[in-house]
DNA sequence: TACTATATTTAGTTATAACTAAACACACAA
DNA sequence: TTGTGTGTTTAGTTATAACTAAATATAGTA
């Protein structure tokens, strides 16, 4: 039986992951199923998850299998046993490349797509619209935002292409930066 | 009265940004607002704006200066003129800079906090528990977390503090990695 | 001072997404 | 086969946040 006050600690932490989790537009309760795994020397089964936190077995079943194609946390079967077990990604480095590998499925790069669309649809038009101001000025605002975007998807692919990526990828970059 | 055709364009365009918008988490509206501005050659009245899109004054108005605070638009007052008039930044970089510096106020930052006082109540604990198994590994397990946060904190802070952040930065990080 | 054009705030509504409880599906065991 | 322990799906509920319409505040003008 667990000492009352780790307990307490641990649901401050929980807490505290939760409220990150929101943060970021994601579930609270995914925030608080990573933090109970992550605190947890042992993989947990759904069971001992929904034990841990205030969430009810679907909801923690559709949490946790979101974490897992994220990469945050990953499950595990034992032999002769049919629960399935759950335990959490502790490289947050890989974490970051998993999900920056995942974005590429994802209705986010769809949107973007949209945005090479509507400079296809500017320069594909008739001629005789194209002299005016607002076309003129569209396009070019347009030519602006497309290559921020294919700029900073290069750097996403590279960054997803990374054998490895540590504390010290990111100090590198910070004293590039800093030059 | 402009051609047909150029706002069917523009409504996809709008249409896109709101999509880019909701994926981060933001409401649709401040994502067809900006896209308004972006393609618009002057900076627009609140009612101009509302004009061009499916959405109220209050609306508008509210997400109008979220937009604002987060460096993305820009309000402009014209003398002998009551309205405030709203434009696009087009530096995006400048906006990721902004976001960045107006970080460290936010509820995220107080999340990220409540994992070093995580720490804290570990380590501040009586010295009986502390040999346990469960405490060991939930305190090296934090130490890892919190190394990881406030190796992303300096990150952020850098660039924050960049006299100047354009494509070449970027580039210059992208041949970095690629080493 | 009162009037007008504007922006902001508010109370209430609607839309959306998370969550619950319970039914269902599946795999294994007897 | 039937029964049991497990994970998943579903229909309905609740919580949350965006949005609307309208009231209110504000700043400039006569």
């Amino acid at each position: 039986m667990p000492s009352t006050e780790l307990n307490e600690i641990k649901a401050n932490f929980i807490q505290g992951l939760s409220q990150i989790s929101q943060f970021w537009g994601l579930p609270k309760s995914m925030g608080a199923i990573f933090a109970v795994l992550y605190l947890s020397p042992n993989a947990l089964s759904l069971d001992e998850i929904v034990e841990e936190t205030t969430f009810t077995k679907g909801a923690i079943s559709t949490s946790v299998r979101t974490l897992a194609r994220m990469g945050l946390v990953h499950r595990q079967t034992k032999l002769g046993d049919r629960k399935d077990y759950y335990f959490a990604e502790d490289d947050f480095y890989k974490v970051i490349r998993s999900i920056l590998k995942g974005r590429e499925n994802s209705e986010f790069s769809r949107a973007i797509d949209s945005v090479g669309a509507t400079l296809e649809n500017l320069q594909a038009s008739p001629n005789q619209e194209r002299g005016a101001e607002d076309w003129v000025f569209a396009e070019n605002r347009v030519i602006e935002m497309k290559s921020f975007f294919d700029n900073l998807d290069n750097l996403v692919h590279v960054i997803a292409a990374l054998e490895t990526m540590n504390q010290n990828t990111v100090q590198k970059v910070i004293r590039l930066l800093k030059k």
